[in-house]
DNA sequence: GCACCTCGAGTTCC
DNA sequence: CTCGAGGTGC
């Protein structure tokens, strides 16, 4: 063997003094500074050197134990048999090493039941030991160094899968179990949100294995008892059947937790029994693919050999035994560093806040940003420039900042405050009473907010322009080519050319080339293309690609089904909007307040001027003109005290709101309409505002009358009104294919299922949505059919 | 006025 | 996909 190097020898020593303080910090203090897979990976890495150097093994070596002293704050425990730690499997390897090195061991007289492994999850919690003596539980200690824990009885004893009695017969004079303290999911999620709304009052739980360490330490049981723990037994410690011989224990670790369960203690129902290297690593894939699923963190899978005899033959390395490993899945947790916190604007103003961080590779892919949502999440976490973070990738597949390590916080940072200006524009950043999100007061003039519009106008739900990317929007923007949406259609293949040779110029790029030499272009001639092909465009998908506050795809639908063209819609007063079903005051508003600036007219204008084609253009629908009466709309205007049945008073007979407006007050008072609502609604019509809204209403109510059709003109489709929900993958055609077939037919489209939904539409591979179709009972059909359905209602 | 349901908007990586 | 907030029915 090689003699370590000077510097070998100084890693070493470098490791053992930083594994023994996370150590105590992990074990002792309850404030993990790192995430495990960082702490297995120096650990690991100091096992390497060891290895290779033996000479380097120093007594005081986190290889030579486990864990640190426990603090003093509770009663230290002896264990009666030691608390085990398991060597880590990461790769099906390694996993194959563990097995052949059990058979090596055993070699001569290995039979195939020496081969059996029983499997189980590792749950991400506390390990722990319970005590009982004649049945009764007697003592509960944490796992400390493995040699001596705390003693957590009180608190243990407020876990309520812990049973306090054994059950059954032929229970052991004293019996040790082993198991893990953990927190469901589902109770560490509404932990911290009730610690949320408490107004930093209660901390928020960094991740449920925080949070049971943190909830078995508190010196007041009464506080562990409001926390909601679990349980699960894995392993006996000691056992002492005394006088009463005849209740031996079974011969396998497997049987074993069958027994325990009989007992009355929890045993993890996905604990199996597995053949061979192979049977283990199929039960570790089927786990990792329920991993998500599951309501507890785990953090891999666990084998032992099942025989007990096999495993007291093949006994212990130092602590750890060689008949049992843990094979860990892929870190979904990783530290990095924040290097920056940015501060994006969206379409409508938004300022939301991101981390730009040094790269990690966690959960499968390399993250760099990662959303702080908004300015409460920043100060919930407390999140700084230069902070160490634990970034986290569950399930879902969006990167999060779960929580800062103060630790490691370096000196002089400051609590990150949102600008009060603007990076982009410069203008004032405003937060409005009691909402969520900062908002740049810019808007059109804010460049970040124009490239944004035209990203969205350019999207596929929207105008669908094919290949205008941000980065081009951008090239386009600054560079003067596009202020508005409009100039989109002014474009020339010289101006897209002379756009890539000024931002190349900028960037000190070269400009991509093809054969000859010759500068690419093709780009350009495609985007020209795609940008004429979205000429020719639906008026749903014109008015949500202008980014109407509020506007949503949905709600962009409802107006062109029920106005049907863009010269009714773009002058509709608010109170005519409102309407409309789905549309109330906010979103009415929005949509007037939008076409009440000169400058989206004119970008309106000049669409239409540029050659884009709204190719479903109708008249009104009937029920819009129906819908329409003076009363109605005077109702929606929310005037004080003129409610809706004073509003039918003042509407009698009456053919307009003008009409209103001209009536003497001495009718109403005759109809018995109170003097003081009369008095408001004089008010309201002296008011210049009030007095425009009543001729505003009143044009726009005869444009929509003469121009509905007089006979019932709709067609009613086969599906009118059904609401439809799609899941799963279809393969025959794409879910927005079928949505928009759907819709074609009548039929509404829905995002989830609920009482309303008429028919669950369920592709390959459905999933919650299917499950609560089938728990309300509603009508689910399969791809084969929708497929027969379409076939025998063609489009229209 | 409150509870429930939708819709809108923002987000990450390849 | 998830949160926040708007719309509507009770």
């Amino acid at each position: 063997m090689k003699k370590a190097s000077a510097e070998t020898a100084a890693r070493a020593e470098f490791l053992r003094c930083e594994l023994a303080e996370h150590s105590h910090r992990y074990h002792v203090l309850d404030e993990p500074t790192i995430p495990d897979a960082d702490y297995d990976r120096l650990l690991r890495e100091l096992e390497a050197i060891e290895a290779a150097h033996p000479e380097l093994i120093a007594p005081d070596s986190p290889t030579q134990r486990v864990g640190a002293r426990p603090s003093g704050a509770f009663a230290e425990v002896r264990h009666e048999v030691p608390m085990l730690s398991l060597a880590n499997a990461f790769t099906g390897e390694e996993v194959a090493e563990f097995v052949r090195r059990i058979r090596d061991r055993l070699d001569l007289h290995a039979d195939a039941s020496a081969m059996q492994f029983s499997v189980e999850p590792k749950f991400d919690g506390l390990a722990i030991t319970l005590r009982y003596e004649n049945g009764l539980f007697v003592r509960g200690a944490t796992r400390g160094d493995g040699e001596s824990g705390e003693d957590v009885t009180p608190n243990l004893r407020t876990i309520k899968a812990i049973p306090l009695r054994l059950r059954g017969t032929n229970v052991p004079e004293v019996l040790e179990v082993r198991g893990e303290v953990y927190m469901p999911r589902a109770a560490f999620e509404k932990y911290n949100e009730v610690a949320r709304a408490s107004d930093g009052k209660t901390k928020p739980m960094v991740n449920p294995r925080n949070g049971a360490a943190g909830s078995l330490r508190q010196l007041d049981p009464r506080i562990t008892a409001q926390r909601p723990l679990a349980f699960y037994a894995y392993a006996i410690g000691a056992v002492d059947f005394g006088w009463n011989s005849d209740g031996a224990l079974p011969t396998t670790h497997s049987r074993m937790l069958a027994r325990l369960r009989d007992w009355g203690l929890p045993v993890s129902t996905l604990v199996e029994t597995a053949s061979g290297a192979e049977g283990c690593l199929d039960y570790y894939r089927r786990i990792g693919e329920q991993r998500d699923a599951l309501p507890f963190d785990i953090d891999g899978v666990v084998y032992k050999v099942d025989v007990l005899a096999v495993q007291r033959e093949l006994g212990f390395v130092g602590r750890t035994p060689r008949w049992a490993i843990a094979h860990k899945f892929p870190a979904q947790e990783q530290t990095t560093t924040v290097e920056d916190i940015i501060i994006n604007i969206g379409r409508t103003g938004a300022a939301t806040p991101a981390a730009k961080l040094k790269p990690v590779f966690v959960g499968g892919v390399t993250v760099t940003n990662a959303t702080l949502h908004n300015i409460d999440q920043v100060a919930r976490l407390d999140v700084r420039i230069g902070d160490t973070v634990i970034v986290r990738r569950a399930g879902d597949v969006i990167p999060e900042v779960a929580g800062v390590v103060i630790a490691q916080r370096p000196a002089g940072t400051q609590p990150w405050r949102m600008p009060e200006r603007c990076p982009v524009c410069g203008s004032q950043i405003e937060r409005e009473e009691g909402e969520a999100i900062a908002r740049c007061m810019g808007g059109l003039s804010c460049a970040a907010q124009r490239i944004q519009a035209v990203f969205h106008f350019a999207s596929r739900r929207a105008m669908d322009i094919n290949g205008l990317g941000e980065r081009l929007i951008e090239g386009l923007c600054d560079f003067g080519f596009v202020a508005s949406v409009a100039d989109l259609y002014r474009l020339t293949l010289v101006d897209l050319i002379e756009m890539k040779r000024l931002s190349d110029e900028r960037d000190g790029t070269t400009p991509e080339t093809v054969k000859g030499g010759k500068i690419a272009t093709k780009w350009a001639e495609n985007l020209i293309e795609a940008i004429d092909r979205s000429r020719r465009t639906t008026l749903a998908r014109f008015l949500y690609a202008l980014g109407i506050q509020h506007v949503g795809e949905s709600t962009a639908k409802v107006l062109a089904a029920w106005f049907g063209d863009i010269g009714l819609v773009r002058t509709m007063p608010w109170p005519i909007l409102k309407a409309v079903p789905d549309i109330g005051f906010e979103v009415a508003r929005a949509i007037d307040h939008f076409f009440a600036q000169p400058g989206n007219q004119r970008v309106v204008d000049e669409l239409l001027a540029h050659g884009v084609i709204i190719a479903d253009a109708h008249r009104p629908i009937m029920k819009l003109s129906t819908a329409l009466t003076p009363s109605r709309v005077l109702a929606d205007m929310d005037i004080p005290r003129v409610t809706g049945k004073r509003s039918e008073q003042f509407a009698a007979n009456a053919e307009s709101l003008a009409a209103i407006a001209r009536t003497s007050p001495k009718t109403w008072r005759a109809a018995g309409v109170p003097a003081d609502t009369i008095e408001a609604l004089q008010e309201f019509i002296a008011t210049p505002d009030g007095h425009a809204l009543f001729a505003r209403c009143d044009d726009a109510m005869r444009l929509i009358r003469e121009g509905s059709p007089k006979d019932g003109g709709e067609t009613a489709g086969p599906l009118d009104g059904k609401i439809f929900v799609l899941t799963g993958t279809l393969t025959s055609m794409s879910r927005d294919e079928a949505k928009e077939t759907l819709e074609a037919l009548g039929a509404k489209a829905a995002g989830s299922v609920s009482k309303k939904t008429d028919v669950v539409v369920a592709g390959e591979s459905a999933g919650s949505k299917l499950d609560k179709a089938r728990e309300l009972g509603i009508e689910v059909w399969d791809e084969a059919r929708l497929l027969e359905f379409l076939a025998r209602h063609p489009r229209l």
